[in-house]
RNA sequence: GCGGAUGUGGCGGAAUUGGUAGACGCGCUAGACUUAGGAUCUAGUUCUUUCGAGAGUGGGGGUUCGAGUCCCUUCAUCCGCACCA
């Protein structure tokens, strides 16, 4: 453990490795009575192995609970403290779920694809798949030690050629299916229907055709690559400030022929999905954010002097009397031809320059807006007005049409070009306002004004337009109808979300079932081929200009027909997302060779009840995962529209660090702690403690290794639970472990001790606290909030130590509450009270109502709001009696002095509250 | 700039529908048992205090008999998105 030194902990974790070193060979009755965590939790866990205690049947008669963690990278580190935050959380849920009748599916696996180990595998020769076995073999060890009951009979492998077969049967399903956007379904790509026009034109057309519709395509794509990974990233992997997330190097720009998935189809269903889930607000935020959706106008405008016309999107198209200047793109196509001669040198120097821009440039909003008029003007169609069309880069080609109307004085961006440029701002929006001088500022066009208002300067007789006095909305409407009459435009919805970017240039990844013929032709392998695996290679190396290591593997590259044409395989692989898509869905069934998982098992399975994880995969991961899921759907695949009923975002834990007061990071081997304050140990400096992610590089990762020898892994799982809100950021305190280890001390020092137990009643007041506590504990673990539960259980074993004694019957009740937070010692004393099997399968307790009846209340009495004292009534005492009762209390008498008050307030089972 | 959160003792954090603020734990103080305590047990622990009480949930205002909780306003921190027309 990275611990400061001298902390109390470090020493105890000295003395404590030391204690049970020793326990083996001194069998005293003190001895007896110690908790040798290790011991018993060593014992159970071979216990539930030997047993198959976690072992799901598809016993379909029960009604069913699937509980799901995100599955890990197994990386070569290990386990840090965050994992086992929402591996306890789920474990705890799905040992009370099993308790209370359900059969519960709680499974665990390896999302095993991905960089690190094809890193290393370059570095050291060391095949990825071994780097992979072993660290899946640590990671499971490390879980096992936690005393997590997953059923280990179904975890998967991404990397598992079992595994990965069907992960390529599904590309090929979203290679062979098109969207219905009537229907707004996916359907198979049989069932297109062909144009007429299209197969008039011959089988090349038909084809084209064809391609354009599949959900998955191959085409040539500006993507972003990493030169130092040579990899090509997605956009989402890219970070704001031009890095690539995973090595923190800049990414470039550069053609590929890629793989692409058309996810913006889905936009519709992907946003009417999230209303039908329980997710937390932010998450179906963020994906709505990320679809992107804006609703608005498709405008055409007559260029003058050419016959094409420039189309844009807006989102106010109310605005058109506004609109004084166009802009395009500088990769727009029609760019050329507005160019005129007089202008085509700075037309082309401009978009030279912008194109050696990086993104990062582009996007800097700080930025002065640059841009250059293209000698040639368009036409507004309202007023038909001469507007000038300019090229700039704050406008996106990737976006709409690539091309704007700018309304400078009702949109900040075209503000600030305008005024940039001297172009004039007339106002066509009276703002609706109480600051005259703003307002004033406005209609003058020396300000901007994006809110609501009434029209002003905003007819023409020419075109029969007229919007003067209508409000936004009404403007917006008007405009829409006039345009659609008139045919220069259309209403129409935009969005951000871009086709998902789906092959890398990757070794260590699923290989695309996809072969490239000599002729052109691209086809695809027939099931009975897959799974196509990944060749043996001498070299991991990528290609330094974009080409995969797969390129060098000959005898596996190069295939031909049976009519001896000559073909080559895909070398790009499919991207770490595309394991994690579809993964709940083969723990269902995981060792199915014949279907991805059979029918009548998805059926009774899903959707998972209970998704958690953390909120770095709030978009991506999530948003991937529910487009797959929705075509798998429309193809009849899967019976559910949404695949996670209820997602819940652990909380980061994070640790102590320290920093100088120039704000430089200390690590934490470099500190020492002296009277409450921190000092560098080399310079003496003072040192401020912070609190900040766990990394290498501050050396203050904690991990559960070391929790575990110290503490056992109980006192882990119940420390991370206990921390705080299960979705709250929090750090790690180390001495906070001591508190739950106290705790379970003291548990199994009552509680197998068996000459605490009597025979008679119980104690009224400790069963109205057993009672309490099993009807808290179990609404907590519903409602997630395990910290809190935690402390009732405490509360519960503070009382029954206080009373001594404790019957036979409240103390099983009592155990089988702790079972799914301290599982190991719950096993243990469950044994001693001379229990067969295991607690897990115990029924949880039922808990009585009327345990928890009073027929006394003691209520604070407040005089004017200020508790004076406490008086115990009965319940069924009539509100006269109460009254006289209270009001003649010695210390109301001394607040009242023995008048009258004005009002007297009583709230049964709550309070008194008496006004003077 | 937009969106989402969060703000409570020395610390982590509790407080159904507005109803005893600080549960539970850490730490700390005193005591007991002990060769010892870093084990265990007991008592105490929001702050101020003239020991009557007063103040108190980021700040300011409001509604109410009563506000951590509701409303308005403001500040701070964290996370996500960001020239998306």
């Amino acid at each position: 453990m990275n611990f400061v030194k001298k902390t109390p902990s470090c020493q105890l974790f000295f003395v404590k490795i030391k204690q049970n070193r020793l326990i083996s060979h001194t069998e005293s009755e003190a001895d007896r009575m110690e908790y040798k965590f290790a011991d018993i939790e060593k014992r159970w866990q071979d216990y539930w192995e030997d047993n198959h205690t976690f072992k799901t049947e598809d016993d379909f008669s029960k009604p069913k609970f699937y509980v799901l963690d995100m599955f890990p990278y197994p990386s070569g580190s290990g386990l840090h403290v965050g994992h086992p935050e929402g591996y306890t959380a789920t474990d705890i849920v799905a040992r009370y779920k099993r308790m209370n009748g359900f059969n519960v599916l709680h499974p665990m696996g390896w999302d095993a694809f991905g960089l690190p180990a094809e890193q290393y595998a370059i570095e050291t020769g060391t095949h990825p798949s071994l780097t992979t076995q072993n660290n899946c073999d640590n990671f499971r060890r490390q879980i096992k030690a936690l005393g997590l009951g997953y059923d280990w009979d179904r975890e998967i492998n991404t990397t598992d050629p079992g595994y990965f077969k069907w992960t390529q049967w599904i590309f090929i399903r979203l290679y062979n299916t098109w969207f219905d956007e009537e229907l707004q379904k996916g359907r198979p790509i049989a069932e297109l229907d062909i144009p007429a026009e299209i197969k008039a034109a011959g089988e090349a057309a038909v084809t084209e055709y064809i391609v354009e519709k599949r959900l998955a395509y191959y085409d040539d794509a500006q993507v972003w690559w990493c030169p130092h990974c040579r990899i090509v990233c997605s956009n989402e992997e890219v970070l704001n400030d031009g890095m690539h997330e995973k090595c923190g190097n800049p990414v470039e720009r550069k053609n590929l022929k890629q793989w692409m998935l058309r996810i913006p189809l889905y936009a519709e269903r992907l946003l009417a999905g999230l209303e039908k889930v329980d997710w937390p607000e932010g998450v179906k935020d963020m994906q709505r954010n990320w679809i992107g959706r804006s609703t608005g106008a498709e405008v055409d405008f007559k260029v003058e002097g050419a016959n094409e016309t420039l189309r844009v999107f807006t989102t106010r198209p109310d605005t058109l009397f506004g609109a004084t200047y166009m802009v395009v793109a500088p990769e727009h196509p029609l760019l050329d031809t507005f160019a005129t001669a007089g202008q085509k040198s700075t037309v082309d120097a401009y978009v030279a320059q912008a194109g050696l821009k990086s993104e990062l440039d582009r996007s800097d909003l700080s930025r002065e807006k640059s841009g250059v008029f293209t000698g040639t003007y368009a036409i507004n169609p309202v007023n038909n007005a001469k507007v000038p069309i300019w090229v700039a880069d704050y406008v996106l080609m990737g976006y709409g049409t690539g091309a704007i109307m700018a309304v400078p004085c009702h949109d900040t961006r075209d503000f600030e070009f305008a005024s940039a440029f001297g172009l004039s701002i007339p106002c066509i929006l009276d703002p609706d306002t109480d600051d005259k001088v703003l307002r004033e500022q406005v209609i003058q066009g020396l300000a901007c004004w994006i809110g609501d208002g009434r029209y002003i300067n905003s007819a023409s007789e020419e075109t029969g337009l007229d919007i003067n006095g209508l409000s936004k909305e009404e403007g917006i409407a008007t405009c829409i109808k006039w345009l659609h009459q008139n045919k220069l435009g259309t209403e129409a919805i935009n969005y951000k979300i871009r086709d998902w970017l789906f092959s890398r240039q990757r070794y260590w990844g699923e290989p695309f079932p996809i072969i490239h013929w000599e002729d052109g032709e691209i086809t695809l392998l027939e099931e009975s081929q897959l799974p196509l695996q990944l060749p043996e290679l001498e070299k991991y190396e990528p290609g330094s200009h974009g080409e995969s290591p797969l390129a060098n593997a000959t005898e596996w590259l190069h295939v031909r027909d049976e009519n001896g044409r000559k073909g080559k395989r895909e070398t790009n692989t499919m991207p770490q997302w595309a394991g994690s898509c579809w993964y709940y869905l083969r723990y269902i069934d995981p060792k199915n060779d014949k279907e991805p998982f059979s029918k009548a098992k998805e059926n009774y399975w899903l959707p998972v009840d209970l998704y958690v994880g953390g909120a770095e995969h709030a978009v991506l991961h999530l948003l991937y995962s529910r487009f797959w899921h929705k075509v798998l759907f429309d193809l009849g695949i899967v019976s559910t529209d949404e695949p996670y009923t209820k997602l819940f975002n652990q909380g980061m834990i994070l640790a102590f660090a320290y920093e100088t007061e120039a704000g430089a990071k200390v690590s934490s081997d470099l500190v020492v702690e002296r009277d409450g304050s921190f000092f560098h140990t080399g310079t003496g400096e003072k040192l401020t403690q912070i609190v900040a992610k766990m990394s290498k590089s501050l050396k203050n990762v904690v991990n559960p290794d070391d929790v575990v020898r110290v503490f056992g892994a109980d006192s882990l799982r119940l420390y991370e639970m206990f921390l705080g809100p299960l979705d709250a950021v929090k750090p790690w305190v180390e001495n906070g472990v001591k508190g739950v280890y106290n705790f379970l001390n003291r548990v199994h020092r009552f509680f197998a001790d068996t000459s605490h137990y009597h025979e008679g009643e119980e104690d009224q007041e400790l069963r109205k606290s057993l009672h309490a506590t099993i009807k808290k504990v179990g609404g907590d673990v519903e409602a997630l909030h395990f910290n809190t539960a935690i402390s009732q259980m405490m509360i519960f074993t503070n009382l029954a130590i206080k009373k001594g004694k404790i019957t036979r019957t409240s103390a099983e009740a009592f155990i089988r509450v702790l079972g799914p937070f301290a599982p190991h010692l719950a096993e243990e004393i469950w044994s001693i009270l001379g229990n067969s099997g295991s607690i897990a399968e115990a029924p949880w307790p039922p808990f009585d109502e009327s345990m928890l009846q009073e027929d006394s209340h003691e209520y604070p009495v407040m005089i004017n709001g200020k508790l004076r004292f406490k008086i115990l009534l009965p319940l069924n005492m009539a509100e006269e009696e109460i009254k006289e009762q209270v009001l003649s209390h010695e210390t109301a008498q001394k607040w009242t002095e023995g008048a009258d008050p004005k009002r007297f307030i009583h709230v049964p089972k709550k309070i008194i509250n008496i006004v003077v």
